[in-house]
DNA sequence: GTCTATATCATGATAGAC
DNA sequence: GTCTATCATGATATAGAC
């Protein structure tokens, strides 16, 4: 039988990409990957398909191993607040969340710190997504929604949509974006103050009133709406 | 002189970029883009240096134009505030994020409707940050900063990150994100009913205590952080 | 089934001629 | 300033070796 051959040579690009995504980010190329590995071109199509599969069976094995943890996670949180009563909603946010960021910052590569193309925003979201994480997803938001049953569908959403774009902005934000506000790179980093910080402000977005509540302390003036659909002023 | 020429030519690559776009977003081949302005494939890295550099360019006017709503708006604020008093942190998050997200969904291309290259999530903010937006933003954060003297300055900055975060996700999430979290997607698309939703979620994380405190101070300069009736959880 | 060699195509970028 | 090569790249297809 020939697997184990097949499985050689899928391990050869997978081993030599790898090591040139590590130094180079994604944009390296094809060739020089499949130079590295000493196997054709056409090798890497047969196998993944393209250069994206690539990409994602590289990072196929630790977003599941991800997945898997988030899922456990969740299993052992609703366990131990027994079938009738919900999870609360900040343990939610904590639980998958930390192991999210933990992930992105120190999981990245097996090569120790670095992984250039996490940190280009969303790559993170959307590896994630095309990985089986949208399953874990429907666990969590089925979650949020008992620990929060009078919030409704569509804002339970949009705001688990605003928590996984912040949580993006804060691995992104060590490189680029980052400089762009705060030019003088003042503190050290450090993981564990950035998730505290992320958490911080993730409880209190999810956990804000609802938009329109007019008694809600927070609630937000509701702005002229002939503003919208259309372009006003200067 | 060829000046004009030089315009001319110029002008004809972005007017066809622009229609282009508008239909089949930034992924259009420059040899589309030429062929349509019936122009030379090098005229645009002559004029624009690359492509990049020609999709900044389309979008700088709107992008300046934004920048000026910003600071103006931003003024106002501060001058109806009077010189001694700070504006209150939740009107600048309205004042920045009320003409960002309208820039992002509403007036994405000249062309109406449609802009998927922004669509894409974080385009929005590369392209801010690529056209003088961090002037903005520097004058906004020290207007926060103004706001909540109290916050120390390495949160804050974070915070803005996330609030930049979730706001990216709210343009972006209508496409593809969105699917995940939420296959039955019913509801029809009010760009007001997000924009309410965004700002309280921002609001509420912007102005959450501080990590490691319980009761913050700065939970007091709104209100006490208390939910809106009905949500379980301490 | 696995992999190589090779060719073809569209694309973005660049150098140099004019 | 403009245009003509020319290049490197990603993707794809075919033929054939093993």
């Amino acid at each position: 039988m020939n697997g184990s051959r097949s499985a050689y040579t899928r391990k050869r690009i997978l081993d030599a990409a790898l090591r040139l995504f590590a130094v180079k980010g994604n944009k390296t190329s094809l060739r020089e990957i499949t130079a590295e590995a000493r196997v054709n071109v056409s090798a890497v199509n047969y196998h993944f398909g393209s250069k994206e599969g690539l990409i994602q069976a590289i990072y196929q094995h630790r977003v599941r191993a991800l997945n898997q943890t988030l899922l456990k996670s969740l299993d052992n949180l609703e366990e131990k607040a027994g079938s009738g009563t919900p999870v609360e909603a900040k343990d939610l946010i904590e639980a998958y969340f930390r192991p999210l960021l933990q992930h992105a910052l120190t999981d990245t590569l097996a090569v120790p710190g670095n992984d250039p193309a996490l940190r280009e925003p969303h790559v993170l979201l959307r590896t994630l997504i095309m990985n089986g994480h949208s399953e874990v997803l429907q666990r969590f938001r089925l979650a949020f929604s008992r620990a929060l049953p009078d919030m409704p569908d569509d804002e339970l959403v949009w705001r688990l949509l605003f928590m996984l774009g912040a949580a993006s902005c804060a691995v992104a934000g060590r490189e680029g974006l980052l400089n762009a506000l705060n030019p003088m790179h003042s503190e050290p980093f450090c993981p564990e103050s950035l998730f505290q910080k992320l958490l911080t402000f993730l409880v209190g977005g999810f956990l804000a009133p609802l938009p329109g509540m007019q008694n809600a302390a927070l609630a937000v003036k509701v702005a002229s709406p002939q503003q919208y659909p259309g372009i006003a002023g200067p």
